[in-house]
DNA sequence: TGTACATCAGTGAACGCGCGTTCACTGATGTAC
DNA sequence: TGTACATCAGTGAACGCGCGTTCACTGATGTAC
């Protein structure tokens, strides 16, 4: 009974074909599909190619018109799931640059976005960050994805003046550091959901703090 | 062909039955067979109860005779591994104590081991810490299985005499930034291995220092 | 302008597979008489 | 002591399902003559 709703746009709705020409936009609307699926996602819930199709609105063996095969829509996934993640921490550093903020406000006003990026999006957030649904996959590419986020926060570390105390000034270091700080709490709060957890971003500022530790 | 050598010993050496009133033996065994699955399961390979049959060398119908269901399995496996979790931090925890250490010694003791024990058992340790295969069960005590270890870490920070400049003197608060430090370090070594990483342990103890800031 | 044809954007049916689970059973072993 | 029977510890075959993928196809649309 429920799969008779889940049904009804997909068989009262069928779907019109592209123009001549436009055949392309599919692959565009299948992965956007993918990330929909990703999105909606359980904990545990499989991925499928047909749970994709059915949220594109085709039929199954349309997706290999695009991909070549399950794992080829993975990495376009992926790849697109990482540029988001890229714009939305310049979109964040951007305004608080905006604001007048120094490398240490740009540092912070990112990571607080990331942080609520995956509490609002857990579903993506371990697809990026902890292998969900992406397996081992040969393609170079893949590693590289997440680099320009790394490198952006050693970047800005670098250039925010060292404190006294401070236990390390290898800011490639005090970069792994920070994103695993920021990581462990957005990972515990999505996987530990019944712990009484203070608000992240709170915690996030705090530990970004203990880190980096600026002259504020 | 490969399946062939898989299938050597279950198929060469069937499987000799327990004796009468001994039945409940397989309990055990098939507990200990699907820890032994998920310790070697790759990040996405599915866990199935026919392979936990297989590496228990019984049939597959056999595991209805002591669990209900695949979810009472897993419910089973996870106070299996969370008690084995307590175990291993109170050994180091004993040993740090033997050594003469105090409070502060024996948690990094802890930290140390958590992390040791995580990179050497990346699919244990997304079980726990990672909502890996343990879909949503509704069971409760599912959430209090871990709850030992952080509350220990919770009582031996309030031994920690606090440092001036500490940010925050919450236990319960410093207990839980702990614990995301340290696994926001296990689960990105885990999962992004292409990076590279100064040894584990190495940013372990410092984060705890930043984290705790202990007079040393 | 009309028509045959090539091309394009998909689709429906089917494949073999592994899964969780059910069912009727087997065969060894202890027990009552 | 012998034997019928109950109990116990499992097993083999089969179910319906969803999966990734393959294959031959359909039907609309542009193009050459």
């Amino acid at each position: 009974m429920e799969k008779k709703a889940d049904n009804i746009r997909q068989t009262a709705v069928p779907r019109s074909r592209n123009a001549r020409g436009e055949g392309e936009k599919l692959r565009g609307e299948i992965i956007n599909a993918a990330v929909d699926v990703l999105s909606a996602l359980g904990p545990e819930d499989p991925f499928s190619l047909r749970s994709v199709a059915k949220m594109a609105n085709i039929a199954a063996p349309s997706v290999y018109i695009h991909f070549a095969e399950r794992n080829a829509l993975l990495l376009a996934v992926l790849e697109k799931l990482f540029a988001e993640q890229v714009e939305i921490r310049a979109v964040a550093e951007r305004e608080a640059a905006k604001a007048g903020g120094g490398a240490w406000e740009r540092l912070l006003a990112r990571s607080l976005a990331s942080v609520r990026f995956g509490l609002e999006n857990p579903g993506h957030y371990k697809v990026l960050f902890e292998g969900r649904v992406v397996p081992r996959l040969n393609d170079p590419r893949i590693a590289s994805f997440g680099l320009p986020l790394l490198s952006r926060s050693v970047e800005l570390i670098r250039e925010i003046p060292a404190q006294s105390g401070r236990i390390s000034d290898d800011p490639e270091r005090l970069s792994l550091l920070l994103w695993s700080g920021l990581h462990g709490i957005i990972s515990l709060r999505i996987n530990k959901p019944t712990l009484d957890w203070p608000p992240a971003t709170e915690l996030a500022e705090q530990i970004t703090c203990m880190i980096i530790q600026p002259q504020i």
